[in-house]
DNA sequence: AATCGGATCGTCT
DNA sequence: GACGATCCGATTG
């Protein structure tokens, strides 16, 4: 398991959410070690009307225009946590890339606990979902997952998958661009394929 | 299988 | 005051 260096993350926002397809997100948490693959993602990046931070930077999106390599974490529907790495290029403002499934590795035991259910294909298939399966909340805001802490994301050498590009969910706006990326017929995905 | 509405609150208008 | 990068359970076909 080797970290994911800054540099992995200083490069277009599309291309990184391609690329961590396949990588682990590492979760320690009270001692316990949670991990999970990421199988997949979307890019937002802020030239463009769906990302946070196309308004410009605000208190609560500062993480998009900070630091590569760090954690972007919103608060959305009244309930639920969502996960992003601020990754871009050095002629892009703002981006990041949102986690949005995970296939269950490590620690599924307390993955089930923190859901509060028993289905394995249930537990991290989706951002607000994996989101309470690790316990990740707005304490988490702004770390930086370069670094071996309470999350962080590695590389275990998993072979580079081959990948689909489909459109992005849940958004009202800029729903044309191809910016969602899975690993092909992978079941842990947050919805099926057509 | 597909669609629909309720839950619930931080953030911005 | 409205809405959102969601989830879940209920209802309908």
């Amino acid at each position: 398991m080797k970290l994911l260096r800054r540099s992995f993350y200083q490069r277009n926002t599309v291309d990184v959410a391609q690329d961590l397809l396949g990588k682990i997100v590492v979760r320690e948490f009270n001692n316990v070690r949670m991990t999970g693959r990421i199988v997949e993602t979307e890019a937002y990046s802020c030239f463009e009307p769906a990302c946070h931070g196309f308004r410009g930077q605000t208190e609560s999106n500062k993480a998009l225009f900070g630091p590569v390599g760090h954690a972007y974490i919103y608060f959305i529907y009244g309930m639920h946590y969502a996960l992003n790495v601020v990754a871009r290029d050095d002629k892009t403002l703002g981006g990041g890339v949102l986690i949005r499934a995970l296939e269950p590795l490590e620690g599924i035991e307390r993955m089930e606990k923190l859901r509060k259910i028993h289905e394995i294909h249930n537990l991290t298939n989706g951002p607000g979902k994996l989101a309470q399966a690790l316990h990740i909340t707005k304490k988490l805001y702004g770390v930086d997952l370069t670094k071996k802490g309470e999350l962080y994301i590695a590389d275990d050498g998993f072979k580079k998958p081959s990948i689909i590009a489909t459109q992005r969910i849940g958004i009202s706006k800029a729903q044309d661009m191809m910016w969602r990326f899975v690993i092909k017929g992978n079941p842990f995905l947050s919805k099926k394929i057509k």
